[in-house]
DNA sequence: TTAGATTCTGGTAACGATTCCATCGGGGAA
DNA sequence: TTCCCCGATGGAATCGTTACCAGAATCTAA
């Protein structure tokens, strides 16, 4: 009872080659009914299992695949983790975490320990669409890589995209035909895509209805709470005050709920709002907060799909998923 | 540039002997000036980095944790795991991440995968201390193991325990001094440590006020919402009515605030509400709630500490995480 | 000057699995 | 009966690395 059972154990004890054991195991057609009765009687005394190690290192394929994220301490990517762990696992391929503390740099050295530890594809979502590291450090990646919610040229990559400006603009409709003209929208930096699909709807929206820009009340440069509240505090100082707020993400929405709550501003009541994605017990305590919403659980599953496509020899290519804006009593009578 | 640059490579390149390039990069002292500087530049030029699976499968480690617990996505647990991820990084570990989706099956089949794929330790929250897989599952890894909030016994394993006695103690005393005396108490499955010593230090708290404990009022069977919910309605519906709740985290807490809106009972004013744990956002949106904090960082670092040690040699240990009860307005003013 | 110790280097055997190749029989066809 | 082919098996090479062993070269000391 020393270490590890290995397939030389199960071939002594079964007294034939190590190579039969392996046929029998991998399921060889080429077997007699006797060796596969010898060798299975074998291995099941012995209690063997095959090392992945050692099959990973024959074969190339490790079944293993990198989840490089800012932070799973978000909720909403702590959801996405989840389903795609869960949809890998299915087909047989375990994950690995990594967080980039919102760092390009360990964002950089995460791929590269993943690229050393012959990962079969890595699903990412990037701290920056512009960093220098980026794109030399994923092309050295020999494995295929899915990209959440990002834009980056020239990668060859798959991507699950979602359509923030959509819900974004009938959010901003929705506030427009409220009667608010001064509306705030704080969210994440300017860097990623998500930031600029999301301010495209806010545009889009303000043309549409033939009115300019708040360019003013825009802010972009953290999806930290810390960011949000500070500049929530600068814009509610302004004269006029802003009447409504789009905030971004978890962060964001904290930061400005806060500055709210220091200037003992009522939701729903004295100032409107709308949260860009929901989380968990979103739907209690108190007012009840509008929002644009997107299927974590779809953009989780979905990106391990589209990584299990590429490894069966399709190409990459690139999925939408849709945002839905439901309107309530945070960002109504307001006005 | 064919496939991914080998030793070999290295060595033919600098025109020395394998071994030779294996001693200058693993830092060997019996290495010339001249064949270090030669091997270096060779690495250099060709951009060679050591494959981690083919020294994993030398070495007989992985540098690789397996991470196991019901749901990443309850924010609590996403947090331990980004704390404990990153202090293991900056250790030169990697972590694993699987999901047991509330099934001893699954997380069984979890722990022989990670045993397959030679995980250098696991840390582990376990959907069940009296399942029968457990043990022997768990006997069979090969590899020191870190419980999160279990008490297993016979397992020889390390744990990070956290103390919810003392402040969920804490807590129902605040409420009996309140006036309280109809208090109910939901939370999760009653067969692991972390609702047992919850029950503890609520039972304490009756015991020494002389009261009887409301034994009708305690419902512990699990740690979704819905399960809160039907529990929660239950209880509102009894004559007399109680006139507090202790909820056991988020999905329990998210089940019996949603019960409370349903009979429009306004928290703080009409029934008082203590939360075991905190979350994101937890601080905004109206009613401040009271609750039993215990530091989630803390938990997973300290995991990573625990798991770190067993593998430098020490024995494995326990550690415990307190807890602290804050009085806010949601258990304030109601009697 | 030479024996003995000390560097340094190359070759080779592992780690645990898979797969190709060669060999050996037995069975079918002529 | 003879030839051929195919099923079944064992042996050896391989994946990329490290570590042991032996030998060559250099150096120290008597």
């Amino acid at each position: 009872m020393e270490g590890p059972v290995t397939i030389r154990d199960v071939a002594a004890r079964a007294g034939v080659a190590l190579s039969s054991v392996s046929r029998v195991l991998s399921g060889h057609p080429d077997v007699s009914a006797s060796m596969r009765a010898k060798v299975e009687e074998a291995a099941q005394a012995l209690g063997y299992e095959p090392d992945l190690l050692a099959q990973s290192l024959r074969s190339g394929a490790t079944r293993t695949i990198g989840f490089i994220i800012r932070d799973i301490a978000n909720p909403l990517f702590a959801v996405v983790a989840r389903a795609c762990e869960q949809e890998l696992r299915r087909n047989g391929y375990s994950l690995i975490l990594m967080n980039s503390d919102g760092s390009v740099e360990t964002e950089s050295k995460n791929f590269a320990l993943l690229r050393r530890r012959r990962v079969d594809g890595v699903i990412a979502s990037l701290v920056a669409e512009d960093s220098p590291y980026v794109k030399k450090t994923i092309l050295s990646l020999r494995a295929p890589l899915v990209l959440l919610d990002r834009d980056v040229k020239g990668l060859n990559a798959s991507a699950v995209i979602t359509d923030h400006a959509i819900g974004v603009k009938s959010a901003t409709k929705h506030l427009i035909e409220a009667g608010h003209r001064d509306i705030a929208f704080i969210s994440g930096a300017a860097n990623v895509y998500t930031t600029r699909n999301r301010i495209k709807g806010f545009s889009e929206a303000f043309a549409e209805a033939g009115l300019a820009l708040p360019e003013k009340l825009i802010a972009l440069g953290g999806f930290d709470a810390e960011y949000a509240l500070i500049h929530a505090r600068h814009f509610l100082l302004k004269n006029p005050r802003p009447s409504a707020f789009i905030a971004g993400g978890i962060g964001s929405t904290a930061g400005v709920v806060r500055a709210f709550n220091e200037m003992n501003l009522k939701i729903g009541k004295d100032i409107a709002l709308v949260a860009l994605d929901e989380w968990p017990l979103f739907d209690v305590f108190a007012t009840e907060v509008s929002s644009v919403y997107r299927d974590p659980e779809a953009i989780g599953s979905e990106a391990a799909h589209l990584i299990l496509e590429v490894l069966n020899g399709n190409e990459p290519r690139e999925s939408v998923i849709d945002t839905k804006f439901t309107a309530r009593a945070s960002s109504q009578g307001v006005r």
